[in-house]
DNA sequence: GTATTTACGAACGCTCGCTATCTATACTGT
DNA sequence: ACAGTATAGATAGCGAGCGTTCGTAAATAC
């Protein structure tokens, strides 16, 4: 009659804590392998304690041994060396687009196995989950990774996406999006656990990763529409489900978000399209201009920043105006978010320093602590690196005995 | 040769946790004594383990016995309860104002033992000090806590504080403020780690307790001046040490924040005096409004709101316009945090319905999730009672032992 | 070939928590 | 009033885990 209280603090849950430190302790490392006296120094146990830690993760297949490599030739008996068994849970991260689906694998430690991408002239919701399907049995053949191996997986959607139930609000791009259950058709896939998450917050986690360290940072998706995620100390904020709706701000003292519209006003005023309707504006208004040359009658957004890195005044003129009322929109939640830095990445960041510059001088003059506004240098992966790191994060959530008490109220 | 490793792991260390998990357990069931048994229920140890917990913490001084209660009869032997002994670790609060010093004295259980309040016309920097002397002894003596039996002190300043130098920013009201080592002060008087914070980060941290359970909470400071609190799950959201600063908010397209002046475009337009002086104005221009009438020459900022809440139209406008421009300033921060609640508090929090109604309409048109809004039930003890709340975080984190990993990175 | 250095492996003793049993205390029903 | 019962507290034995200590293995240096 075991009570199954899980939780409470026997011996057994000791040596849970310890092997769990050690793993830890290897993770940190990752990838580079770890002597057992280097892991004695580092968790604080015994010798023994950790020796037995490390057999039992041998035989679960967390860790591998190494034999004692050769550059690292030293007085006495060479050390064995243990690193993270990457393939004994590999995850998948998704990131799903109206006209492009791509599916990563990565290992443990994070090392990509395998990224795959498929790009298609807008997919019907139906066509979608196949299209899913196909790409993910393509990237676990190049990873050469059964699926059944999956420990998690996370996926990555536009709009705005509730948590818990797994659905999607507020799609524009695919008609019927929002009606399927991503959720279930994973994991009708793989059978394991399968989350979903906002495209932004997920680029923002995997921006917050390359960059390392604690702090808060506000990394803003810039391209026809406009997205923002949150990550504090390592941590996404999500608010009530809907956190970093930029583009939602309004940009003139008289706008009014109509909830019919998918897209709100500062999408509108400053995303991708916007720039280049505001650049053809430009350009017809001054035909002469380098602006009119480059762009032609289809002028596009690259064209504006083009030009205006060529110092074409009238471009110049459009990147201002473009900069100044992005800056205005984004100060106060700076001002209130006090980030430590203002990444931006999507399509518009390739625009490079011309608007980060614009940008930049704005923002000088509409804050208190300035924060470093830099370019995204992750690009189009972001999405997929956030969705593996966050599925990452589950396995190891799931895997690292609970850090002793998290009881209820 | 003890190696002295602390948080390593050895059979001592369980005893610790076990002996933290129970006297987690007695303090979040606090001010409520607890049997014995469900001690064993609630933490999932075996009743021996929690009895010599129990123990060792009576002799600690942690805990204290009481007698089996009236009121408790039931079957079998009285249970010894036993409860938090509030005196064991007394924190104190500090709230210190250009024209105002209040320190309170509390529990280790959260209850207020001692609440003295000074008021006086703008103190120097340095009679500042004096008073915050006498009213730390005053409250002192009235919880009749000796000075050494303090294990915390936090104190509250306005102004940007730099959390770990201690040093303020910013201060407008008190000359010669922000030269003066407030921590180091406190800490000659009492001997015990001091630590310092915004105002409106502690307000909102009182409210956030308050209101209890998770979630985002934005918590306005509106006054004379505005400042903003961000707590996030319970924690508070520095930022890098300027988070909630939403008085410097721009609220017309071409401002811009003067570094020079303390106060910003936000607080000119919005802020109590703001307030007073366009009901002024509306009175001048409506003599024969219900505002004149009530006002007079020296028309307050309460008089525009109790004009309004009569329904006379003038003042409504005035507060309409009031409403927009504090909504219109803050929706981007509401977009971006989607908080669960926005909490007003501060001397125009006064005003009651008649503001919280129109800028509630306003912040309607202008966001995605629209938060609660509401008025701070803590009045003017928001601050004192968020000092002590955190004091008392500060003693809990050093007293339980730390939850086993913390490593460095 | 010997000495030295480093790491692995095994045995012992200690502490701790859990299970089970016994004692203590107060209410309840006849 | 007295026996019965239900609940709480105290004690003994058992098992598990960690840390310390000692002995052994495997490489390099002289």
């Amino acid at each position: 009659m075991s009570k199954g209280t899980v939780g409470g603090g026997g011996t057994t849950m000791l040596r849970r804590i310890n092997v769990a430190a050690v793993l830890d302790a290897v993770r940190r490392s990752a990838p580079a392998p770890l002597r057992v006296a280097e892991l004695v120094e580092r968790t604080g146990l015994a010798r023994p304690t950790v020796a037995q830690a490390v057999d039992e993760l041998l035989d679960a297949g967390w860790l591998q041994q190494h034999g004692p490599d050769s550059a690292d030739r030293s007085l006495g008996r060479p050390a064995i060396r243990v690193s993270l068994r990457g393939r004994a849970a590999p995850v998948l991260g998704l990131d799903v687009g109206p006209h492009r689906v791509t599916v990563g694998v990565s290992d443990l430690a994070g090392r990509k196995l395998s990224l795959v991408r498929r790009s298609g002239p807008g997919w019907t919701a139906q066509e979608l989950l196949g299209v899913i399907g196909e790409v993910i049995n393509e990237a676990l053949a190049e990873a050469e990774v059964p699926a059944e191996d999956i420990a998690a997986v996370v996926a990555a959607s536009p709009g705005i996406v509730d948590e818990h139930t797994g659905r999607v609000q507020l799609v524009p791009s695919v008609p019927g999006w929002s009606a399927i259950d991503l959720i279930k058709h994973v994991r009708g896939l793989l059978d394991c656990p399968v989350m979903l998450d906002n495209d932004a917050n997920l680029a923002a986690l995997a921006i917050a990763a390359a960059r390392g360290g604690t702090g808060t940072l506000l990394a803003v998706q810039w391209g026809e529409r406009l997205g923002a995620g949150i990550v504090i100390d390592g941590r996404l904020h999500r608010g009530t489900g809907a956190a970093g709706e930029i583009g939602f701000i309004a940009t003139d003292t008289d706008d009014v978000i109509n909830p019919e519209d998918s897209r709100g006003p500062l999408e509108r005023a400053v995303g991708s399209e916007a720039i280049a309707a505001l650049g053809r504006q430009a350009a017809l208004d001054n035909p002469k201009s380098r602006l009119a040359e480059l762009g032609g009658e289809q002028l596009d957004t690259a064209d504006v920043f083009a030009a205006a890195a060529e110092r074409d005044p009238v471009a110049q003129a459009v990147v201002q105006q473009v900069a100044r009322t992005f800056a205005r929109a984004l100060a106060p939640s700076v001002l209130v978010l006090d980030p430590t830095a203002v990444v931006i990445g999507g399509g518009v960041a390739r625009a490079g320093a011309v608007l980060l510059d614009a940008i930049s001088d704005q923002l000088r003059l509409l804050t208190l602590n300035h924060p470093k506004l830099e370019l995204s240098a992750l690009a189009e992966d972001a999405v997929v690196t956030g969705a593996m790191r966050m599925a990452l994060d589950e396995v190891w959530q799931r895997k690292l005995p609970t850090p002793a008490m998290t009881s209820t109220t």
